[in-house]
DNA sequence: TGCCAGGCCGGGT
DNA sequence: ACCCGGCATGGC
């Protein structure tokens, strides 16, 4: 394990403790809201998903079969609702269609395999992907999201302008390929991210990360 | 009150 | 191959 991802791991977990991710009861809520949370605060996705629940469609036999307008209409908290709805579709779709709604099913195919297919669903990008072959799969990719780039390029660890895959590379091949490492260090960074490195305050005051 | 949140796509250069 | 506008709600 490399020294310096060590060492701001423990720092993250020492300020935080575990983060107990995905917050979501199944593999498929998990899906589900890998989607909703695209660029949208986790609480407006939550109210979504509780809606879902409540007119009893949250299943992937409800979603597939359910008028796309009825859908958005349900998920409007979750903003970008019309897009949205047509991306939930999309996966759900593959889901239903390809391996017969059955998770078990889905993630036995090779990791890597099963990635790129999902990156060929149309509101399927690179963290939504990661973050359902990880927090649904139980898979080890790492996922990176704008909290990771913004923490990492702010403490120096890469060039601010890394594309996707150059810092998602840069995490799996320093560290041991383990999904439980991978999902709780992500979480971390979500955490700190949160906490201490948010957009407006450009100087991390009291980040657990100052002075590695 | 504006800015921001656990992105991604499509069209233009 | 990049760059940018669009998509939208709710909390602080």
């Amino acid at each position: 394990m490399n020294k310096k991802l060590d060492d701001i791991f423990r720092r993250m977990f020492a300020a935080f403790g575990p983060q107990h991710w995905w917050p979501g009861e199944s593999p498929f809520e998990v899906m589900v809201g890998a989607v909703l949370t695209q660029n949208t605060n986790w609480g407006n996705v939550e109210r979504a998903i509780g809606r879902l629940k409540q007119e009893g469609i949250l299943s992937p036999q409800a979603i597939y079969e359910i008028p796309l307008s009825l859908l958005s209409s349900y998920i409007q908290s979750a903003g970008y609702y019309n897009i949205k709805a047509g991306r939930l579709k999309n996966l759900i779709s593959f889901f239903v269609e390809e391996y017969e709604a059955d998770t078990e099913k889905m993630f036995a195919e090779d990791t890597e395999a099963l990635r790129q297919k999902l990156l060929v669903i149309k509101g399927i990008g690179p963290e939504t992907a990661d973050s359902i072959l990880l927090y649904a799969g139980h898979k080890p990719t790492f996922v990176v999201d704008a909290y990771t780039q913004r923490v990492i390029s702010r403490h120096l660890l890469i060039a601010e302008d890394a594309d996707y895959e150059e810092i998602r590379a840069l995490f799996m091949d320093r560290l041991p390929c383990d999904a439980a490492l991978f999902n709780e260090f992500h979480a971390l960074f979500v955490k700190l991210g949160k906490t201490y490195c948010k957009k407006k305050t450009p100087l991390c005051q009291d980040c657990p990360l100052n002075g590695l």
